[in-house]
DNA sequence: AGCCAGGCCAAGC
DNA sequence: GCTTGGCATGGC
């Protein structure tokens, strides 16, 4: 059932060929910074912040390590939130290393004030190209409502009963929670859209969030 | 004019 | 352990 909805999902909107950077000279800041960026927060305004920060050539990792914060603060203020992400920012650029990614791990990465699960994957996934599945409230709504899990499954569950069921790889985890945001800005939306949704015969429309 | 968006954390049971 | 409230801007 997993693999047929990806499928299907697939067939409908065709690849997604996430994550959506801007071509830049440094994808796996870039990556990280929307990551943390978009918590909760629509990619839209993500996009203004970014922009910003490319503009005035902060968009690198020894100008946000020095950077006053007070002023990245002033650059991420359209993506919300921005007095909690400026410290997030802070403290992923002083925590990592660029020149060693390979021993970031997901626990490296939780460990960051500010990051949690999601943001942590995302970065794993289209950062460093790990085959992590990212779950996001997107995920656990479209699975809730096709009637393959409980509204409240925690995060890890939900993840596990994923990758067990889909080939451990890369590009496909990357594709499928792509077309899962996809999906669910166009019809799974919080106030659901039925008509003409492509995975209607399987899903139990009884059951809306 | 509200409601919503690709979470996370701290505080209180 | 689990639940709740706060964080903030811009789009629709």
């Amino acid at each position: 059932m997993i693999l047929k909805i990806y499928d299907t999902l697939l067939k409908t909107y065709g690849y997604q060929d996430w994550w959506p950077v801007s071509t830049t000279a440094d994808p796996f800041l870039e990556i990280s910074l929307g990551a943390i960026l978009t918590q909760n927060t629509n990619w839209k305004n993500v996009e203004k912040a970014l922009q910003n920060l490319q503009t005035k050539k902060v968009l690198n990792w020894k100008t946000l390590q020095k950077i006053n914060i007070s002023i990245l603060q002033e650059l991420i203020k359209p993506a919300g939130f921005y007095k909690r992400k400026s410290t997030t920012i802070k403290n992923f650029v002083k925590t990592i290393n660029p020149q060693k990614k390979e021993n970031i791990t997901r626990q490296t990465l939780l460990n960051i004030k500010g990051i949690g699960k999601e943001t942590a994957d995302s970065i794993l996934l289209y950062g460093l190209e790990k085959p992590i599945f990212v779950v996001d409230t997107y995920t656990k709504r479209l699975f809730s409502r096709l009637g393959l899990t409980k509204k409240d499954i925690k995060y890890d569950e939900l993840q596990k009963l994923i990758q067990d069921k889909i080939p451990k790889n890369t590009h496909i985890y990357q594709e499928y929670h792509a077309l899962i945001v996809k999906h669910a800005k166009e019809h799974c939306k919080k106030k659901p859209i039925c008509t003409k949704c492509p995975l209607e015969s399987l899903c139990n429309k009884n059951v809306i969030i």
